[in-house]
DNA sequence: CATGAATGAGTCTTCATTCAT
DNA sequence: AATGAATGAAGACTCATTCAT
């Protein structure tokens, strides 16, 4: 009988419900349409849903924006949280299990990659990005550099610190990112892994292939 | 004296000084106002002239936009170029000095990153990029592809292909450029060329440092 | 008392309403101050109502200004079509209604006249015109020609052919619409009717006066 | 040696002969693209001169487009003008003269007729042109009128009085003016002249065919 | 909760006119 | 007498937001 969490849409429907198929078809406008095509006749055409619903169920496109944002942040948090807490599961395994997240296909695909970088493209939401989404951001770094130092004690290693090995981490997850967006015949999810185990075998050889 | 050369404003400036002022004034606009900010009105305000000339010297704002990111990847090219001539350079030296030109202030700075990472973020001008200057970046992965092959020949390296090493390189170039435009604080220029140079020391170990 | 009908203006009112302001607007303007001076603004000021209305209820003014040649061409077709099919009139009394049709107040009036010259007057319209309405005007030469050759039977005349007859007629109206309008004080549409009259009493003695 | 008269475009050129050269562009311009089309760039690119000629030879551009219409009203008048006063024509060879120039190539051709009907069809030319052609149209009326009412005595006619049939004439004038503007395919100034004629064997019988 | 017609500020673009050369 | 870069008002069009139903 329950068909609270029916995706059919009814007529009315409850607030979590449209939100969420407001903030997919935000996504799906902006990747489509880019930001400056993602105007609430088009999202709300996408939803399939009447133009008013936004500024009735978000305040304003603004904070639609942000929402969706946030979205995509904790989405993304989730996911690779998810592997951490296997006791089974070494610090090479973990870190591992990062990288995996960070090129998943729920993750990493050319749906969500434009909207990543249509934020980061728009000075007003890399402030936004900043003040909502960044402490995630470096909560994933700080589960990293404890997890890197985890191996270097290991291996004994005397390459880079932690932090240094990290930070290229970083600097390689968003830069193979906007490859694969920017040219997906030449970069994959794929190729973009192998990239960065390679370069986590050059540092932590005794842990990495 | 003689001020022919006066950098002073004339009533009428040959075109070629008015699509300069306009091309400048466009990625102060968008660098501090952000792609949607960058209006007619503002980039003519910024560049203090009016509003028309925009349409009187390019054909519409959008071959503005476009003739504004060519101007960044050719100017980003010369940089990289002019130091690949010398005949007393190593291989080794050429590619320290291609990553230095990445990191150079003149182009590693917050109003040209800024430029740069809002075409990438629309979708309309990721296809424009692709169609005017990806040309330039794939020359110059081929220039490092061959400086990385002479690399591996000399230092007899068994590690990552030239090809594997080129492609990291240009996934770090591309994510410590956002890291660099999104933490301005945490992320510098210097640690961004030292981040390279340590990536670099670890796989070609013989030639950097 | 019931004003569900009411002309008075709602907030909100069917599409058909509002178009049907908004070309009748735009007549207005174009009679008031020509083509060049019916601007959005102006015919949407003339209409009370806001400016983006027009490219809400037309995808855009050139849609507009087609919507409202068509109809006044179907008006005007309307207009000499309901007499045509009355059994008790002859075909002379049916040429004689679309005579009538054509110089009746509600379609030759200042304000449609302008609109119809200004229409002639443009290339561009000239064009939509030929596409959209000219089968309107072939279609009463077509009934008129018909009408011609009963009344050329009827009275066996040997005067000119019922083409020939048509196409001066046709002639006829057009030119002295242009003199009603050229010259108000000279021209009025009770004497160009008498001058289209006589020609037909001209041509067919026996039938016309 | 005088090349004074020479068409060839010095740099310098006496303001008649640059005058000319703009009306005959603009003519040109309106009959390509419109009344909307003639620019002031696009009339000054046909004509091969600078953009700001216009300003200088004439005070506006509103002011060359009357000036337009007047070369058009003059050049008309010249031409049925000038068989008037042959002594040799009887009153009917005049006015058969003054047909036949209402449908001279010089005159009646796409390129004049556009322009006439561009006139025609924006009210604030209309107005223009009562004030400075319209007593040239009346000229020529009082002449018609003068022609028929000799013609009347001569063949003792009983039928429309003169004044009655140089308002026909007029109106056919102008519709027929009309039909070979729109219909080009259907209606020439062969035809047209023919229909007029046709018509004046109707109320002219002894002196027309 | 939901709708979508209505609003009007803001955008790009065009173009007659000016004016230093 | 001639040039054409520069100006800025005015145009069509877009779109986030509102609100009566």
């Amino acid at each position: 009988m329950a068909d609270a969490t029916s995706t059919k849409s009814a007529r009315t429907a409850p607030a979590k419900t449209r939100r969420r198929q407001l903030i997919d078809a935000t996504m799906i406008s902006i990747s489509r349409h880019g930001i400056s095509g993602a105007t609430l006749t088009a999202i709300t055409k996408e939803a399939g849903l009447s133009l008013g619903l936004v500024n009735f169920h978000f305040k304003s496109k603004d904070a639609l924006l942000a929402e969706t944002l946030k979205f995509l942040a904790e989405e993304h948090r989730d996911l690779w949280m998810q592997k951490l807490d296997r006791a089974d599961f070494t610090p090479a395994d973990k870190l591992c299990a990062i990288v995996d997240a960070q090129f998943h296909p729920r993750v990493c695909n050319r749906k969500k990659l434009s909207v990543w970088f249509a934020f980061f493209g728009e000075g007003a939401y890399r402030k936004s990005y900043r003040s909502t989404s960044s402490e995630i951001d470096l909560e994933r770094q700080e589960v990293c550099i404890e997890l890197c130092r985890d191996i270097i004690a290991e291996g004994d290693y005397a390459g880079p610190s932690a932090e240094d090995v990290v930070q290229t981490l970083e600097g390689l997850f968003d830069g193979l990112w906007l490859n694969i967006l920017m040219y997906p015949d030449l970069f994959t999810r794929k190729k973009a892994l192998g990239q960065v185990m390679s370069y986590l075998s050059l540092v932590f050889p005794k842990h990495f292939d």
